[in-house]
DNA sequence: AGCTAATCGAGACGGTACGTCGCGTCTTGAC
DNA sequence: GTCAAGACGCGACGTACCGTCTCGATTAGCT
């Protein structure tokens, strides 16, 4: 039982709402703790009680939106199973969902034990599910076949999500859906 | 026809050095005008007036190593020619160009115009390469066809360059050319 | 009342002491921020808190040195009060107490806002004793009748302060009270 | 008979209005060898050419100026003859004059050489011109007195010129004009 | 007419200090 | 024990002048 003064709850919310308020607004570069304890009222000793570092908070803050992710659904297709998954994914990421992952990313290439714990908090969500969809038609991927048309599928989407050479829209996933389906049919097919 | 003393062409490359040792020697926070003035006995006004600011010179000290890229060579066949192609590929990233790249992708995730500089000056060239590969067997891709093709090829690279999910390895590479030159042949066989 | 950690009283006058060390060991010249706060352990931002710029805490630097200053005393006698108080006057000025008050002035001609307040915090304080001296004996000046007969005192002994024309001695300075009284004596017949 | 490319004669008085302009519009600390480069188009190398220091040129730009002195009239009276002297004198000061005197007093208070060059090409002069006058009507002053008359005279002109407390007016010169004579001639009775 | 040499503009250069910003820590009194 | 407030040491930022140093282009007098 804590002796003292409770930690005022609401506190969190308010420093991981005006993080992610700061990133839309000005831009990942003003994401900092003198700017959400000042635009907060929080003190910043308050803020580092709780994470600490301003990764930390960032992780923290980010999470539930990066998190967001459609259900798998199943509709007895391989391919249609995967442009439904592709077609949501890619409509996430393209909403406030793709900022908050590129932030993270940015992030974790700057300390791999953020990185670390990003993929195997999250990133690793995202995979499950499509490792999922692909189990569905055929159990017989070995772990390396698994994790390649993973990869296959997520890549490209993050390669466009982080590089922004061009848009994350539905022509795009559609015909990644197409491929990585037929990859899958051909892997499985090889394999037996 | 430049009036006024000419620069020292030396101190351009003198400076790039210092960034890069600062890099390997200290990790990337460690770069910075204060440390690459003092280390190299280059004035930080001079820094300053070859480069606008820290991200520019770094984005150039980058450069020489981070577009250290494979001649693409003609086997007359596409899977060949791919394969050759990200096998090197993969070989380069996995060295030290695989972290200044690294480098590079987390700012330029932190500031956009960062990230369009950076794809115009060097991501662009990557593409270029695998464009032409693509080119040499096949001229009738739209340009949107084109596009979707180089990201098939280089999301999943990317994608394990980043996010370090497992190994960029020839086997996994191979697999990949394999699926692309597959989906190549099966756009091209499409579209006529 | 206040909230948050409290300054660090010691630091101020830390920074003084450096700032008149600085002085006296190596010049005016040698007095910047950045030794200060090296040669004190104090953080530049710290002595910004303090002192909005290097001139203000110049100026609250030599306050007390610049402000040494005797005691006016009373011996009944006009020209005996005054030649008591110029003769101290001059021996402080002749000491470091002079160097300061010169560099002080140096400021002040360079920055009319600084001579504004080195004139109503320092400057002013010396022109008090000499007027409380005049009114010891006549109460019936003017205004400006006061301020004449100051600056009939004042002015020669600054004269030689700053142009060092010649030895601010005893000679020179109860040549000079003498005057004054024998001023101070008219002015004072004309205006009954 | 010197060879090479002769200096362009037109630039040193160029400079020169520069610096005297830029005190005028901007202020003292407005003076500095990069603006004067700028505004006039000369080169900085070219004005260290012709001085070795911005010091140097600040003590000849503003010579002209601030040298600007009445001629001492001769009406026989030796009050007479100070108050003309030093209302004309005020009244100089009281133009852009008085400015340059105080920006080169300003140099002289942070180098000793300077303070004497100025005082000896200079000041000197305003100083003969009063000593003069005393000459005219006692040839009997000692040095020191001679000295002491003109410290009386100049001390208080100074002094309000330099920490502006009140107004370097005719009521002031003439009251001074007025006790200088007075102390002129007592110290003529008592050297006799 | 060609040669020689100092001058000119332009502006790069090594320095040194400026005043500001963000970090993460610490220290108050109030709750 | 938590909180708001805010001082603190630290380290880097980008800018401003300093006085020096090349450059190529003039512009004279001397050969």
């Amino acid at each position: 039982m804590s002796v003292g003064r409770p930690r005022n709850t609401a506190h969190s919310d308010t420093a991981k709402e005006a993080a992610l308020d700061l990133l839309t607004e000005q831009g990942y570069a003003a994401i900092n703790m003198e700017a959400i304890a000042q635009r907060t009222g929080i003190a910043k000793q308050t803020l580092y009680r709780r994470w600490k570092s301003k990764r930390d908070l960032i992780l923290d803050a980010f999470a539930d939106r990066a998190d967001r992710m459609p259900a798998a659904e199943d509709t007895g297709d391989l391919e249609t199973d995967l442009r439904l998954y592709l077609r949501q994914t890619a409509s996430l990421l393209n909403s406030d969902c793709g900022m908050t992952n590129r932030a993270l990313m940015a992030e974790g290439l700057q300390d791999s034990a953020f990185l670390k714990e990003l993929r195997e908090r999250h990133l690793i969500k995202r995979r499950h599910r499509l490792r999922d969809i692909l189990r569905r038609h055929h159990t017989g991927f070995s772990e390396d076949q698994e994790v390649f048309l993973v990869d296959l599928a997520l890549g490209p989407v993050w390669y466009r999500l982080l590089v922004q050479n061009a848009p994350l829209n539905e022509a795009f996933t559609d015909s990644l859906s197409h491929q990585v389906a037929r990859a899958a049919v051909e892997i499985k097919a090889q394999s037996t």
